[in-house]
RNA sequence: CGCGGGGUGGAGCAGUCUGGUAGCUCGUCAGGCUCAUAACCUGAAGGUCGCAGGUUCAAAUCCUGCCCCCGCAA
């Protein structure tokens, strides 16, 4: 088929590369370039990267203009398949192929719609989860639903661990719902149920509000595991006014109802430190000061970094 | 040319302003003590202080250039 792809993140890279070995053909339209990252360097979008290696043409579009249209019609698709592109795909656009344009949602529909539905969900705490395939429309992630796959959520499962497994269920949908357009079914349903949504993250999402649960603090510690990761800021101790990223924690207990919550409450042997919330404790592992790399929380200790009493 | 922090035995840090014997907490190895404790005590090995020049009687420390890592902002 003629396949008219929309992506940028490093998601995205995958389902290009599978539509490229079973031989489609591809025209990809994929976000500019990041303009300046620390130093001088470019980030170019990872779509980018595979369609310039494996001489599949793309474009960059700002916007999309009368050319950039005129572009995209002149490629006569058969059908458009949308995959984190990062920014809304305009009705003249995903109209244009014959199938129209479908967009691999990492999310049961009409739960977490939005751009970051995986993040979300574990931060709530959900222990199910899937991939639905659906025809983009002008509302956000509303469209019918074409196929859909569940997933079950493990309790250990972060940002990381949870997509690699839901971008390999993803592909399956995709190629199954250009199965169904090749034997003509292109029947949707419209979503049932009650929506909830996903916005994108902020660096703020990552601060860690110490009167939640010990479990509420591990679970925003899954969702924003790749990023902005969790954080808080020393209020009493050598580090005081230092940012700490917490790059590894685990739940100490969860029973104890704490009136010190925010305070280093013990040392462990070898394994760092725990912190009480306003109930149960958790386990820093490992930490990222202000500056610094990576470091297990013991060698944090060990450098007198922060001991037991400090408060944050 | 976006702003800023840092590279010191295996690990995390102090020391750099005010040049002058390489320090702290761990780890490792050898021995002791013995069992609440981040157990404790004794001893040992291990570093050309990121790289290259310069200043000096003397440089981890001052000057110049370079490499690498990271935080913030986009």
């Amino acid at each position: 088929m003629r396949i008219l792809f929309f992506g940028t993140a490093f998601i995205s890279k995958t389902y290009l590369e599978e539509l490229h070995k079973s031989r489609h053909e591809i025209f990809a339209v994929t976000m500019p370039d990041k303009p300046a990252l620390r130093g001088q360097k470019l980030i170019y979008p990872a779509v980018k990267v595979y369609a310039v290696k494996n001489n599949i043409s793309f474009i960059q579009p700002e916007e999309f203009t009368p050319d950039v249209v005129e572009t995209i019609k002149n490629f006569a698709a058969d059908a458009g398949v949308a995959v984190a592109y990062g920014s809304l795909i305009p009705k003249v656009i995903f109209d244009i192929p014959k199938y129209k344009t479908f967009n691999i949602h990492f999310s049961l529909l009409p739960r977490y719609r939005g751009a970051a539905p995986v993040q979300h969900a574990l931060c709530r705490g959900e222990t199910e989860t899937g991939i639905s395939s659906f025809y983009i429309e002008e509302g956000l992630d509303t469209g019918g639903i074409i196929v859909q796959e569940k997933l079950n959520i493990d309790i250990k499962d972060n940002t990381e661990t949870l997509l690699n497994k839901l971008i390999p269920l993803g592909i399956d949908a995709m190629n199954k719902t250009l199965d169904l357009f090749r034997n003509g079914k292109c029947d949707a349903a419209s979503q049932t149920g009650n929506p909830s949504f996903a916005p994108s993250l902020k660096k703020l999402d990552g601060l860690v509000d110490w009167n939640k649960s010990a479990g509420e603090i591990y679970n925003q510690f899954r969702g924003l595991y790749l990023w902005p990761r969790i954080y808080s800021t020393v209020s009493q101790g050598k580090l005081t006014g230092k940012r700490i990223k917490f790059r590894e924690i685990e739940i100490f207990d969860s029973d104890s109802v704490n009136k010190d919550s925010g305070t280093v409450y013990s040392i462990e042997k070898n394994r760092g430190f725990t912190v009480s919330c306003a109930s149960g404790r958790i386990l820093v592992a490992k930490v990222q000061s202000e500056n610094k790399s990576v470091v297990s929380a013991w060698d944090f200790i060990q450098g007198r970094q922060i001991s037991a009493g400090d408060r944050f």
